[in-house]
DNA sequence: GTGAAAGCGCTAACAA
DNA sequence: TTGTTAGCGCTTTCAC
């Protein structure tokens, strides 16, 4: 099989010039009904498709959006990622795909790659949006761009949960209990400025709330031993009766270890995560959690995005009430004795809140 | 900020010909060593960088590798595309995806337009490799390929898990503990020819090893409620002492079903699952599992593509036994009363298996 | 209604 | 050593 046939091919086979097999082809301008059955001929019998790059460089826009984010290893992420894919493609755009590992310098140098490569527009989360050099590349440039998790500001836009809001509800649901004494429980807390807010949020709720100021349980790193780092840190706190874990996966690995110690959840330890993946469902108890909505935060990136370069209006974005809503689960009660949780939901569910599917 | 500098201003303003400025800045052909200083002076202060679009429409070459997975919820195609993603990038490429929900229809249609989008080179899984009409686009273009998780064929070179390796390490692992009616697991059977592939190897070992032919709970497809579709199977199913899952989470959930039947977990029920995602390790009992390096499989499709693309040598595929390695749990032990698994591996780990890391 | 021609940014062949 | 030129595939004036 030979190489693509251009659109010199089908003008010299619809024996007419090529421009008039761009205005027909492309439905602008005009021509007579005979040509156009000519053209509209020879572009079907060569299988002719208009090469995206002769019209990119003509054009100087390539039908290409990027994409950054952290890690895909992160469930959240890898939902947001498909589903902005999914509405781009409904678009006829391209999805171009970089991780940054949390790394800022690779955040900023995937940033410039992805602008020499020309994309329309970049859909991105940093890991600190106030002070991000890739985010001003971006400025300097004016491409469009939609922040994801990160705090919108500088004149970007972006989807996002209502970190403190939720940090509130967790709050208000341990106080509810009876809990005083609590911890936040992060990963990689220096590089994420969604996991700060959260704590920060967490502490201002909890000291509102008048329960003591919660203790920040950090992790740093790497997680090959993430189960013995974690046995550290909760062996160093034993005070505590609850833990506000960051993340899902963070929770669900504090869970195990509290075990591990000879704790029991929700007896010994109370434990909230942050995301609502649905693994949390399969473990015993079921994991409280902030339930959050990736797939509506990736595809209204999207919008946001590809609205930009239309024209279009930007897709409204949610109150931020209905960024996330709490689940209740075993894993929290009251401290003390083993006391089955009541079930009852903090935060009421909302339209915004879909079932996840994989 | 007006557009970016062309070659055509470079050449302005060292006060050289464009030929001269392409020939310095790519380090071909010879200049002196004045042209070559003015040359990198006026590239340094008007901040140019070549245009991968002229680039590409005059080398007919993108520098940019299409994927194709079915979707970024399944953990391990989320690493499988992070891992082919850095490896492409530290060959200075780029990675464009598309989910194709495991639907052979948009698969073909993701493969199409990528191919139109004059991709060098693509990674895919596709839902059945021997009857994929994307496939056969692939191949009538000749453009390099590399399947993941499909079986090998027509062709088509893949990195992949030896499927029915592992099903018999999962059947020898159930025959030792003296199971003999297990069934074999699976979500979407029909659209996943690995799926089938450790259903056909995992009923070649169970009747070789003298257990019974192993039952196939199949569910079809939604999982908004797939704890109850599997508690409709399980409760059907009464009389099996273990069951073989095809993935980890539907292993993870079918403990959780099985656990709200009333049955304990392996007391009852013994499972296995396959993947070895990492939060088979956050659950009480731990999973038995198959692991696997989804990492070594992105990286090396990867690798095998920009090989076929740069006439490397292609890396070389591990032994088919190297691609996993059997993990012995809590979730597996032998039917009856509980009795805690004594912990042997049955396949023994090798250096091919590496920590995963989020 | 239609085609010739310029030009998007670049590389490579060919002259000078 | 260097500049000129001809494309790569396309869109878009601008004459005809």
């Amino acid at each position: 099989m030979s190489r693509p046939p251009t659109i010199k091919d089908v003008a010299e086979r619809a024996d007419c010039g090529i421009a008039t097999v761009s205005r027909v082809l492309n439905g602008r301008g005009s021509a007579s009904a005979q040509t156009r059955q000519k053209v509209f001929a020879a572009a079907a019998e060569l299988g002719f498709e208009f090469s995206p790059l002769g019209r990119s460089l003509q054009s100087n826009s390539t039908r290409t959006i990027g994409c950054i984010v952290p890690s895909l290893a992160n469930p959240v992420f890898a939902e947001v990622v498909q589903a902005a894919q999914t509405e781009m493609l409904r678009q006829d755009y391209q999805l171009i795909l970089a991780c940054s590992d949390y790394d800022e310098g690779l955040e900023t140098k995937a940033i410039r790659t992805l602008l020499s490569k020309q994309v329309d527009g970049l859909i991105v989360t940093v890991s600190d949006a106030q002070s991000s050099a890739g985010l001003d590349l971006i400025r300097a440039r004016s491409i469009p761009c939609c922040l994801i998790y990160n705090r919108p500001g500088n004149g970007l836009p972006s989807w996002t949960v209502d970190n403190v809001g939720a940090a509130w509800a967790v709050a208000r649901a341990f106080a509810k209990h009876g809990h005083v004494h609590t911890g936040f429980l992060a990963l990689r807390f220096k590089r994420s400025d969604r996991s700060r807010e959260r704590y920060e949020g967490y502490v201002a709720a909890c000291t509102s709330l008048g329960m003591s100021r919660p203790s920040l349980l950090e992790i740093e790193e790497q997680e090959g031993n993430l189960l013995e780092l974690l046995g550290g840190l909760l062996a160093e706190n034993q005070n505590l009766t609850g833990i506000f874990a960051s993340n899902d996966y963070l929770a669900l690995a504090a869970m195990k270890t509290a075990r591990g110690l000879g704790k029991t959840v929700p007896g010994d330890l109370s434990i909230v995560g942050f995301d609502g993946i649905s693994t949390g469902l399969m473990v015993e108890p079921n994991l409280a959690t902030v339930i959050t909505n990736p797939q509506a935060i990736g595809r209204g990136a999207a919008s946001t995005v590809l609205a930009q370069l239309t024209g279009a209006a930007a897709p409204e974005q949610p109150d931020p009430a209905e960024t996330f809503s709490f689940r209740s689960g075993g894993s929290l009660a009251s401290p003390g004795p083993d006391r089955p949780d009541d079930g009852e939901a903090v935060t009421p569910p909302s339209s915004y809140q879909q079932p996840r599917s994989r």
